[in-house]
DNA sequence: CGATGGTCGTTCCAAGTGAAACGGTTGTCA
DNA sequence: TGACAACCGTTTCACTTGGAACGACCATCG
């Protein structure tokens, strides 16, 4: 605690953070990441509640919905999800009766996926919950501050996809 | 392509968004996920280039050396990581001779973790490249931007730490 | 004390993941 | 045309993960 407490005083009286113990409260792949997976696990448990999905298959299903018609490869490129786990949860939720699957005519390589009537109402049913667990979750935002994260994870999300850069 | 197309632009003259597809482009908790899963992956990368660490121990290590000393079951608390991960990580970073692991002598359930004189290097090696990636990958935020980000992470932070509330 | 309920960390086991190999398709170029 | 590289989606296989059970330990209360 006291090894903590020093270099974080000092830290935070530089300004600097060129050496030392990382600053993790300050280390922003850290922050995200840990509040992401708290996102996930909250989203993860709508999911299942709502229409008894798992993570990968409600995925698809969300973005399926707004991107139909879509190949498995582009909603891959999407989300950056697994090649195989999006296989795999196409194959679930055909199972399931909630998507369909045809060949595109003009690339026979491709399979675009869409809604069976019951698969676009449970996506509804999903999305529903969804946008409102967001409202919740957003709710102590100011609009202002909101448009804001919205501006950063814009600019973030740009600079990933750009070089590769080590 | 008619379809989303329609639907965003119906939906950004209303500004409202409670039916129809869910605008994925504008949904919180997608985009920090996609975006985490990024970081994550570009992060990995380092981390197994620079020690030959997977995340998980990547991650064990980089709390270790913040918070040291401190038990495993706090930095599942700390990092929403499994149990089982954490202790399967350290028993890894034990193996490869990089931290200590001693019974805590007030409450023995308790082990308490440190680093080796190896594991210090390893770990200044790791935050400093994990420093200068970040440093790349925010570059292009104005320190206003920066400051922002971090007081909404924060705000949402806590707002997970409150009432499950669903 | 002894019993009970709770916590810490490990281990077991079923399930999921991702790298690689595969079959099938397309486009290119000689 | 035929050879070849590139790409899509699936499957295989080794590995990781996370829920549950477990042993060890602690705190509380009668």
């Amino acid at each position: 605690m006291p090894d903590k407490q020093e270099a974080a005083n000092k830290q935070r009286q530089t300004g600097k953070q060129d050496n030392g113990p990382l600053r993790l409260d300050r280390f922003i792949p850290y922050r995200l990441s840990v509040l992401t997976s708290r996102v996930t696990g909250r989203l993860a448990r709508e999911y299942e509640s709502v229409a008894g999905l798992q993570l990968p298959e409600a995925r698809v299903l969300t973005v399926l919905g707004f991107f139909k018609p879509i190949s498995s490869n582009a909603i891959v490129q999407h989300t950056s999800m697994d090649k195989a786990t999006v296989s795999r949860a196409v194959a679930r939720l055909i199972r399931l009766g909630l998507i369909t699957r045809k060949p595109d005519p003009t690339d026979r390589r491709l399979l675009v996926l869409g809604f069976t009537p019951r698969g676009q109402r449970t996506y509804d049913r999903l999305t529903s919950r969804a946008r409102a667990w967001e409202a919740w979750f957003l709710a102590e935002l100011k609009p202002s501050e909101r448009a804001g994260l919205e501006r950063i994870l814009a600019r973030l999300a740009r600079r990933l996809d750009g070089a590769t850069l080590g």
